[in-house]
DNA sequence: GGTTTTAATTGATGTAAATCAATACGCCCG
DNA sequence: CGGGCGTATTGATTTACATCAATTAAAACC
């Protein structure tokens, strides 16, 4: 982006740090500030109907909430950390007036949201088109490539919060985990054994469509 | 957006007509065109492990896929006409073309996927957070809104349709219609007789953080 | 105007997943 | 080295939804 339109931003923008589940945002405000995940991870979730759901885990660098930001609207979802992270913070207001004079940033924007609209696309055929099983079979071979391919997988996250992700209760995680024996899944706590990758995959059926993270 | 880009991309831009039931993208496909439903309906949809969903209905003056062609992608989903159709088809190279030049476009093009995004999130709530009944409830009740709030609302698709766009099979929606009579829902074919409102509401428990339309 | 085709409904049953309840497993602390 | 305390697992049951099968209703066709 323009370099003034940068320092500018670098002003009015402040790091802050947070402990583990700290809640940012709440769905129904305001968006006045952009958010931005430099340390830790940032669970995005959302409540109706006295139920609650997690939508998206953020992981550095990545924004949050960028739409509500530039549409001047309300946050669609809240957001609360999971571990220690440093969260940079910029108003919104100077977002938006970077944005009106400043091309370069307005192509990054249209990139950058229009990945975040794939992924959103790919989380919702996962849930649409896919029983509690198959995503969990398909989370671990996705954390199995990122991970280096190495035959044990390591969830960074509990299994409450996988579970919520991931569309499902903690108790039918366990059972899906159970059931995802037979096909060479082995638990210990947050080490995950992956003993046969063919039966898995065979299961699973990954497809581009929806596993690969968008660029 | 520029007047001379818009005079090019209108050359290079042709209208076309289609019957219903025509499938125009195919989900895997090089995201070549950009295409513009002028009039009729356009339904989005995926498969996957021999499921099939439908993810959206497009309806004019409005673009389907256009994160694809400004990300240089392939197709996350397949479209199909609903009724008759005029689509206006614009080749990606060419929009992208354009955005590098243009700045109100690309600011333009900013708000238009900020709010598809947006609307993905709430499509994504929607699913997660509700079950058949209640998201059926809520469609009813939308539509009331949209139809002017006349006490009958005219269902604009199939009913096969419909239960794929609310994520249930067409028995699944018969029955789910069966329950919402006692809350004043009379079906007679497309049209649809909502006769206590307030019962209705009560169930359905609309927010406008899943139920209202993104601007 | 009757016949074929397609969409919609209804019933019986099966399966996936949620809920409720109890128990086991760490993990920190005194 | 036991308590507490949150997390995870296991079992029993209920609920939501899908599937299979049959029937009815509504279009489309000749």
């Amino acid at each position: 982006m323009d370099e003034a339109n940068f320092e500018e931003l670098i002003q009015v923008a402040y790091l802050q740090r947070f402990p583990p589940q700290v809640q940012l945002i709440a769905e129904g405000e305001p968006a006045d500030f952009l958010h931005i995940v430099v340390e830790g991870t940032v669970e995005l979730f959302a409540a109706a109907q006295g139920r609650e759901t997690t939508l998206a885990l953020v992981q550095p660098v990545s924004t949050f909430i960028l739409a509500a930001t530039l549409k001047d609207a309300v946050y669609l979802m809240s957001a609360r950390t999971i571990e220690k992270s440093r969260i940079l913070i910029i108003p919104s207001e100077s977002i938006r007036t970077s944005l009106a004079c400043d091309a370069s940033l307005a192509r990054v924007m249209v990139s950058e949201l229009a990945k975040s609209y794939r992924d959103m696309v790919k989380t919702l055929k996962n849930q649409k088109l896919r029983t509690a099983v198959e995503r969990l079979a398909n989370y671990l071979l996705r954390k199995h490539f990122e991970q280096g391919r190495a035959d044990k997988v390591t969830l960074q996250i509990d299994k409450k919060t996988l579970a919520a992700l991931l569309g499902m209760t903690p108790e039918n995680l366990s059972r899906a985990f159970a059931t995802l024996r037979p096909y060479g899944v082995i638990v210990n706590g947050r080490e995950i054994e992956l003993t046969n990758l063919e039966d898995l995959r065979r299961l699973a059926k990954p497809t581009a469509l929806i596993d690969q993270p968008s660029r």
